[in-house]
RNA sequence: GCGCCCUUAGCUCAGUUGGAUAGAGCAGCUGCCUUCUAAGCAGCAGGUCAGAGGUUCGAAUCCUCUAGGGCGCGCCA
């Protein structure tokens, strides 16, 4: 239990003391209110909104029903002041015993630090990536990569049962494109001039690779053979072929899926004629003919009886056509049985993590979600901007079709799997992001990256150079434990240690919000108040964490220090970022 | 034409789901190294939170409208 959660309760049970002795009525259920840090720490250190909340339920006004508590709180074993500021806020003072008995629950918990129950065990299943299996991972999808991983991580710590899992587009057009261009390249193995690749193929010299492997395995076996006999084999084996490139590339940044679920699977063992009967037999499904859509002019558009589905009885823009005029499945078929087939695994949240550029996907997906479920399982999409590529400050433009395609694993070569998680998280999901490959690695405090590492790098050294001050005294997290941390009571060190006991609040925050981000920001800011509290050392040398002729003093900010390498590994292991213990040697002008 | 997202300091962006005097970094100015890593820190200056209404004890945050920008909008994939 936080000491936000606890005083939460505290104050519940004196809410229900002043009812119970009449002081107090409520004529309405009691609203949620908050316990957090102030925003001004001269302010206390916690306060409430809980006075101000209860105005229209008490049917008084808010100092009115803070100056009933006040007394009570007052009478708290940890409470040593109340204020009551502003329009009705309760100013909480506690004793700096709150906050050392703190550190020692970070030290006792370790990386374990900030989990929490806030999400019950709920089951969720998070769709990422699901990249056409058709080529290697490239810039365009490692933002989306990292945040659906990263969101995983932080739902799990949030309490969460998550589910990871990859859709593979592997029965759709472009993998007959796949499929056609493999065959290109597996006659160019076998020796003959292939000449230019036609367009409308891919031209990425990966596939060289998947021809040779193919022409390894099967000798001259399609050679000279009709498409019609090697276009199945060759699909089945450039996807998986290719699948496992993206699952290597993948393993880079430290991502691994626990479901993958094959869109051809689905087609082949009935799941879309099994979900569009469900549909039919809940009525939903009906022959008519859709007006032309407005706002683009269509040439060729005709009206045509086709079989809809009744997505706007769920809210939609519009009813849906399943099938085309020539009677086979739309493309939204196989998304729809899909998601059926969620739904009958047992997921009742369902996230999927998109670019910005498949904007209409939730509008026509929600729809059947409500449909298979009554209403009951719930799909959000989380959209992602897209990632603007620069070396050296100058814009790299990305094509596809010029080969000009900075991969994955370039990006972890040359900057590193940890740099790469992180930067992508330091903006917005709904903001587009600079990707610099100088900025990345730059060492200074406006890369935030670096600040973030050297913090904890910063956290390591000062624990090596205390073992050499200190020979033979066990200086590990279980002993120092028990150290005695009565000295650790300055301002400036209990707004740390305030700062650190929030880290809990802001994994639940996060993961309500879906936003891996906000575990980028709190790391920045945890830094940046380590950073300050060292430098105060530089000034005044009585204030430095290892005061050499004092060793009990020593021990106790040691136990400050472990506290802050803790929750930056903590937050970092969110973000499947290595801690770095040195940074020292890396320096670009050390001489 | 419709839907979603965005608009916050000169620039790039946060803003703890409605809280107290709106915050960082960069750029500018002023200080701090015989150092627990100055790769850093402290301070100054910088704002009509795009604009107008509304909701309430209280709005950058929620609602409506307007302006500007991005993305999407077929029976294609």
């Amino acid at each position: 239990m936080t000491i936000f959660k606890s005083m939460q309760a505290s104050i519940v049970g004196v809410l229900a003391e002043l009812v119970n002795d009449g002081s107090l009525t409520l004529n309405a259920p009691m609203p949620s209110f908050v316990v957090e840090p102030p925003r001004d720490p001269s302010h206390g250190d916690l306060a409430t909104n809980v006075a101000m909340i209860l105005t229209k339920a008490a049917g008084k006004p808010p100092r009115a029903i803070a100056e009933l508590l006040k007394p009570k709180l007052e009478a708290l074993s940890n409470v040593i002041g109340v204020e009551i500021a502003g329009p009705g806020f309760i100013n909480l003072r506690l004793k700096p015993e709150v906050w050392q008995d703190e550190l020692k629950e970070i030290l006792t918990r370790g990386l374990a630090y900030g989990d929490s129950d806030y999400g019950k065990r709920e089951r969720v299943n998070v769709e990422f990536v699901s990249a056409n299996p058709t080529g290697p991972m490239h810039a365009g999808h490692v933002r989306g990569a990292v945040l659906g991983d990263t969101l995983c991580n932080l739902m799990a710590k949030a309490g969460y049962d998550v589910t990871r899992e990859y859709y593979l587009n592997d029965a759709g057009t472009q993998v007959d494109v796949l499929a056609r261009t493999t065959f290109l390249r597996y006659r160019e193995a076998l020796g003959e001039d292939i000449g230019e690749i036609p367009a409308g193929l891919y031209p990425g010299e990966y596939l060289k690779d998947v021809g040779a492997a193919l022409a390894k395995r099967d000798g001259a076996k399609w050679q000279g053979k009709d498409e019609s006999e090697w276009l199945i084999p060759l699909r089945v084996f450039a996807t998986s072929y290719i699948l496992e490139l993206i699952r290597e590339d993948l393993a880079l940044i430290g991502i691994r899926h626990d479901v993958f679920t094959n869109e051809r699977e689905l087609v082949e063992n009935g799941t879309l004629d099994k979900a569009f009967k469900i549909l039919e037999d809940k009525g939903l499904i009906y022959t008519g003919t859709l007006p032309p859509p407005k706002g683009k002019t269509m040439e060729d558009w005709e009206p045509v009886p086709l079989t809809l589905f009744r997505s706007s009885q769920f809210g939609d823009s519009t009813d849906r056509p399943l099938k085309k005029r020539d009677g086979v499945w739309a493309y939204i078929m196989p998304d729809i049985a899909y998601h059926y087939d969620k739904i009958q695994r047992g997921f009742g949240t369902m996230i999927n993590v998109l670019g910005t550029d498949h904007g209409g996907y939730l509008d026509r997906i929600r729809p059947v979600v409500a449909a298979f479920s009554d209403g009951k399982a719930r799909l959000d999409v989380i959209y992602n901007n897209i990632v603007k590529i620069f070396v050296n400050g100058v814009p790299v433009k990305l094509s596809k079709r010029s080969g000009n395609l900075i991969t994955l694993r370039e990006m972890v070569e040359q900057v590193g799997a940890g740099a790469v998680r992180f930067f992508m998280l330091t903006r917005a999901p709904e903001s587009e992001l600079e990707f610099d490959f100088a900025k990345v690695v730059e060492q200074t405090r406006d890369n935030p990256v670096f600040y973030v590492q050297y913090a904890h790098a910063r956290c390591c050294s000062i624990l090596r150079n205390a073992a050499e001050l200190l020979p033979g005294q066990d200086l590990s997290a279980e002993a120092l434990v028990g150290e005695n941390i009565s000295a650790i009571r300055s301002a400036e060190e209990l707004a740390l240690i305030r700062f650190l006991a929030g880290w809990s609040r802001a994994v639940e925050a996060a993961a309500a919000a879906r936003e891996p981000h906000r575990v980028a920001f709190y790391l920045m800011d945890l830094a940046a108040q380590f950073h300050s509290l060292w430098n105060r050392g530089n000034d005044n040398a009585a204030l430095r964490f290892i005061v050499p002729d004092d060793p009990a003093l020593t021990r106790a900010r040691l136990v400050l220090i472990k506290a802050v390498q803790t929750v930056i590994a903590s937050g970092l292991a969110v973000m499947s970022c290595k801690p770095l213990e040195e940074m020292r040697n890396d320096r670009p002008e050390a001489a």
